[in-house]
Order: structure tokens, then sequence, then C-alpha cells
DNA sequence: GACGAATACGAGCGATCACTCGTAATCTCC
DNA sequence: GGAGATTACGAGTGATCGCTCGTATTCGTC
């Protein structure tokens, strides 16, 4: 498998792809998105799509990376990671939560990847970085906060912590204004309750 | 439509059909479980299958209608509804989940039914019901025990209670043991942390 | 401008899906 | 025991899916 040489055109339809691809997951799911409809969407042919990905699933992963990027660029600019252990609970979960709902509300269609448990098995390497990526980090900070929680309590924390986080995530995309607001209280509020009692 | 006249054969094999269709729809989910499938699991032809269903819609609906009055029954078993108001909230809880719990775990696949956004939009009437027969339940009762709380708001904190809930079964069910119970555990810590603030 | 590599096309292949239909066995009720 | 309804079958239909392949065009490089 040498490294295909790639021109200028080529990495623009790739973006073209997972654009397309992103939309199409927002609008109907990963199931029911069809690669020739992602083609259709990107401006291409099935033949064209299938230059640039060996099947459906490397489509999903590859935007799945892409993803987890932009989610990382947008949690590092939002906070300087030093200050994290000193920070107030609430403070802290709303400098997380935010660019979180933000990224979520900029790209409908990210929660197909991120929350789905019927992704197929063998996806698991495609569609976990975005789950676990999350993960990691809400688990290295509740470790720096509280040092002498054990290692797998603090996990299993993070795990409920980012599963609350991606189970209200659905509703909050899918309200608007006062609702979508009064929503995003409420899961700061849950989780504030939640790692609160944790801490202690 | 006249109502058709049913041979006792004829509800043997319905059931046959719903217990077929839930034990598929734990092992791949609704979308990747064929009718044929179904029809194969539960010993008949497609044709048969089809002689009882006008299409898969119907079956899921059937198969969410069994599960809602399962449910209710099991939880009305579970409390007798007066003394709600007087309850302390982590023994409320605790009364509600573990039925609930205790469902999902002897029912694995109902939560294909119950936390998929992903059901076609059309099949709102079948899965809608176990969602919100469990979420009006909910609201009821913490209106019942705090009565000046706007009718929006509670029926927002009875969804976003719901959500966690729904959140957290999946990995509950997929557990063991000591891991079930520990999941368990932090589940009812969140709902309690979460409640408290809302009943203030 | 010529040559190889990369890009592009789209009809169509094989598989699978939800669902049908002609036919036959079995039950209910008189 | 016979008529009509119900139950049962399973090969088959049309649609859709992920994906292929032969061929044509454009690009980078000399």
């Amino acid at each position: 498998m040498p490294p295909v040489r790639r021109q200028a055109r080529g990495e623009r339809r790739i973006a073209d792809v997972l654009d397309a691809t992103l939309a199409l997951f927002a609008e109907v799911g990963y199931e029911k998105t069809s690669t020739n409809a992602i083609a259709a969407r990107a401006g291409m042919s099935p033949g064209s799509l299938y230059q640039y990905f060996p099947n459906k699933e490397a489509i999903a992963e590859a935007l799945s990376q892409r993803l987890v990027e932009e989610l990382r660029a947008a949690h590092t600019t939002a906070f300087g990671e030093a200050d994290v252990t000193g920070l107030p609970l609430a403070e802290l979960i709303s400098r997380v939560v935010d660019p979180l709902v933000a990224f979520n509300v900029a790209h409908p269609g990210a929660k197909a990847l991120f929350g789905n448990a019927a992704m197929p098995a063998a996806l698991a390497a495609g569609s976990r970085p975005l789950q676990s990526a999350v993960t990691g980090r809400v688990a290295a900070i509740i470790r720096a906060r509280s040092p002498e929680l054990p290692l797998p309590d603090a996990e299993r924390t993070a795990m409920v912590a980012v599963q609350i986080v991606a189970a209200l995530m659905g509703p909050i995309v899918a309200a608007e204004g006062d609702e979508r607001a009064a929503l995003i209280a409420e899961l700061k509020r849950a989780l504030v309750g939640y790692l609160e009692s944790a801490e202690r």
C-alpha cells in the first residue's frame, strides 16, 4: 500500500466528500446514508468517490478523524489547561460544555458519529476516537482535581458524564433559542450535581 | 378494516413474532433486523409473517405496545403511588430506577425501541409510547413533589432525567456483576444530584 | 508535446431488503 | 362432513444498496 501521490484537486474532492457525508449524517443518520447519495451531494460519480475511499466505513472513519481534530482545536483554544484544578466546578463545566455545544450546533451530524451505539462494530476504530478522545480528556481533568480517586472510578465517572452530555446533545441541537438555552442550563446543573457528589 | 377474527393459533404466532423481533433488535438493532430474519427466527415463512402485520413498522409498534404494558405492570407493582410525595428523594429514585433496570436487563433490545432517535420518523407513534409513557410518569411525580414548579419546567426536568436514564441503560445492560452495580449507583447519584437541585 | 499518473465518469453487478401472490392445508361452526 | 374463514407456505418482484470496471479526461513533469 504505497501512499498515493495526491494532487490538490484530489484533496479538495476528499474535503467535499466529508462535507457531504456530514450533512447527510445530520439529515438521515449513518445507516440510511447511501454512498451514491454522498457522491451525488459532493458533485461526483460513485466511481470517483471510490477512488478516494475503499468503502463506506472508511468515509465515516475519515470524517470522524477530521471532527476529532476540529473538536480538539476548539477545546484547547477554549481554556488553558493549567488552571483546571483551581477552577470552581461550575465554571470548569461551562468551559468544557460550551465549546462542545457550539461544536455540535455547528456540525449537526457529528452526533451520528458521536453517540451512536448502533454503529457497525467494525467501525469502533473509526467512531471510537471521537467518543474516547472526549472521555479521556474528561477523565484526565477529574484525576487532576481528585488525585485520591482510584483510576477506574475516575474513568467510570468520566464515562457517565460524557454519556449524560451525549444524551442531551440531541435535544439541545434540535431545540432553538430559549428552549436550547434552558436545556443547556439543565445539562450543566446535572453535571454539577453529579460531579460534586463524585468529588467529595 | 374489520377486526380480523383470530384463532388461538394466530395469537400464539403473533407472540412468537414479537419474541423473535425483540431478540433480533437486541442483537443487531432495528435497522439491520430484516423481516425475513424475523420470520425465520419465529419459525414461519415471510408470507405468514405478513398475514399478521402489514409492514415492518407495525411489528415494532406492536412490540413497543407490549413492552409498555409490561413496563407499566412492573412499575405499578413496584410502588404504591400514594406515598410518592413523602419519600426521600434517593429512596424514590431507587424505587423507579430498579424496576426499570431489571426490565431492561430482562429484555435487552427494549432499548432499541426506547432510546432510539434513529427510528423512522413515522414510527413516532410506535416508539413514542415507551419513551413518553415513562416521561409522563416522571413528570407527574415531579409535579406532585414540587407543585410550585411551572409545568413546562417540570416536563423539561422529566425529559432530562429520562434521557439520563436512557443514556446509561446501554452501559448498564452491557456490564455485568460489580461493574453493573457500580454503574447503577452512578446513575442514581447523578439523578439525585440533578433532581435535588431542581426541587430546591 | 508527450508520457505516466491521477482524476473522472456512470452503467451496471451481485446481494439484500421489504413485501406479494398463487396455492394449499387446517380450523371453526353448523 | 362440508363450507368458508383462517393459517401457512416460499419462490419471486421491484427497489435499493455498496461497490466495480472499462474508458475517457486532465494534471504534473521533462
